[in-house]
DNA sequence: ACCACATGTGCGCTATAACGCACAAGGGGA
DNA sequence: TCCCCTTGTGCGTTATAGCGCACATGTGGT
C-alpha cells in the first residue's frame, strides 16, 4: 500500500476500456492475474517491467502505449508500416499506431477490384473515418451503401454493422478509428 | 533468481557506460541503491516501473531510452468539403470537421511547388498527424526537417514550432489535429 | 609495500508484486 | 422469482524487488 509519489501514470484502464474487454479477458490474453490487473488499474501496485511487457504483448501494443508521461511526445517513424491481419481476414497497414492519449489509430487499406469486407459492430463509442486515396469505394452505413470517390471522406459510428465494397478498379483508403473517452460515454448515457 | 522469460532488454548498462558513471554515482542521482542497479544491469532483477522511472529521471532521459525500443502515435474526422483560410494565408479544405466527442479534425492541404508554411506553437496537448497524398513534403519537427513521400505519415506534438515545405512538384497531404482537453474548443478559433 | 579510496558483487531483511481462490454485486434468461 | 454467469474486488500465500551493509577486488598515490 506504499503508493510511491507517482509522477507516472498507467493507462491500462483506458486501453482496456477502449478495447471493450473485461479484466478476465485481459488476464487470459496477457497471462497476468486479473487481481493484479485490477490493482494496477487502481494504482495500488507498481508493476514490474516484465509484467508490463506481458500486458503490452497481450494487447499487441508498444510498451509506451501503457505509460502516461511526457515520454509520449516522441517520434513516429514515418515508414515503419507494420501490417496486421484484421478479424475479417483483411490485411491492413498501420499508418499511425494506437495512442492512448489520442485514443485513435489509422490504417491503410487496399481492396482488390470488387472486393468487399463486412464488419460486425465494434464496441460502443467507436467512431470510424474513411478517406479514399484511389479508386472508388462504397460504405455500408445505417443499412445504406454510400458511394465515395478518391479524395472524399466519410465519418460514421462503428458500433453498428458496417462494410466496405470496392469498385471495378479496386480501392485504397485510410481508415481512422476513434475510441471515446470513458466520461464521454457516461455523459451520453 | 527466477528471471522471467525476458524478451525485454534494459539498456541501463549501456547508458551508464556512455555517461562514464559508477554504480555509486548513479545510485546517488537516482535514489536507487547500487546493489539494485547492479542486479538490474545483470538481468537478475526485473525492476518496477517506479524504479525505472527514478532511474530515467536521474539521467534526465525519457523512459523509453532505457527500454529495448518502441514508438507510438495517431488520428481524426469527416463529411463535406468546406474551405477555410489559415493564419499563414494558407488555404485548406476541411475533410472531417472538428467533433467535440473525438476532439479531432482533418484538413486537406495543397502546397504549390517549393511553397512553405511556418506554424507557431499551438496550445499544449495538441498533436498533429500528416499523411502525404501526392508529391514530396518536408516537415520541421524538433528543429529538424523530416522528409516524407506520398503514402508516408508522420505524427508530432504541435505545441512546438513546426512547418511544412513542399518539394519541386508541390505536395498534397492530410493534416489531422488532435486536441487533448476540452479547452480544445478555445484552441480552434 | 602499504594504504586510502572507489569499484562492483554477495548476504540478510523488509516491503511488496503477483498469484490463486473466494466472494459480493449486477445482468440476463427461463 | 430463481438461477447462472460475468463483472470487479478482497484475502492469504509465495516469490521477489529493493534496501543497507559488508566484503573482495582494483587502482593509484606516497
Amino acid at each position: 500500500m506504499k503508493m510511491a509519489p507517482d509522477e507516472i501514470t498507467l493507462k491500462l484502464r483506458d486501453v482496456r476500456a477502449a478495447a471493450g474487454l473485461s479484466l478476465s479477458k485481459v488476464a487470459e490474453m496477457t497471462g497476468v492475474s486479473k487481481a493484479m490487473l485490477g490493482q494496477i488499474e487502481r494504482g495500488e501496485s507498481s508493476p514490474t517491467i516484465a509484467t508490463l511487457w506481458k500486458i503490452a504483448k497481450g494487447f499487441q501494443l508498444p510498451l509506451g502505449a501503457l505509460i502516461g508521461s511526457e515520454t509520449l511526445r516522441e517520434t513516429p517513424s514515418s515508414d515503419v508500416f507494420r501490417t496486421v491481419t484484421f478479424p475479417g481476414s483483411l490485411e491492413v497497414k498501420i499508418v499511425f499506431p494506437f495512442d492512448p492519449a489520442l485514443r485513435a489509430e489509422t490504417f491503410h487499406v487496399d481492396l482488390a477490384p470488387n472486393q468487399s469486407h463486412e464488419s460486425a459492430a465494434h464496441a460502443t463509442g467507436v467512431t470510424e473515418e474513411v478517406f479514399v486515396l484511389h479508386g472508388s469505394l462504397e460504405i455500408l452505413r445505417d443499412g445504406e451503401w454510400v458511394p465515395l470517390q478518391a479524395g472524399q471522406g466519410l465519418r460514421f459510428a462503428a458500433d453498428l454493422p458496417h462494410g466496405y465494397r470496392a469498385g471495378d478498379q479496386g480501392a485504397a483508403f485510410l481508415n481512422m478509428h476513434h475510441y471515446a473517452q470513458l466520461d464521454a460515454l457516461a455523459a451520453i448515457g
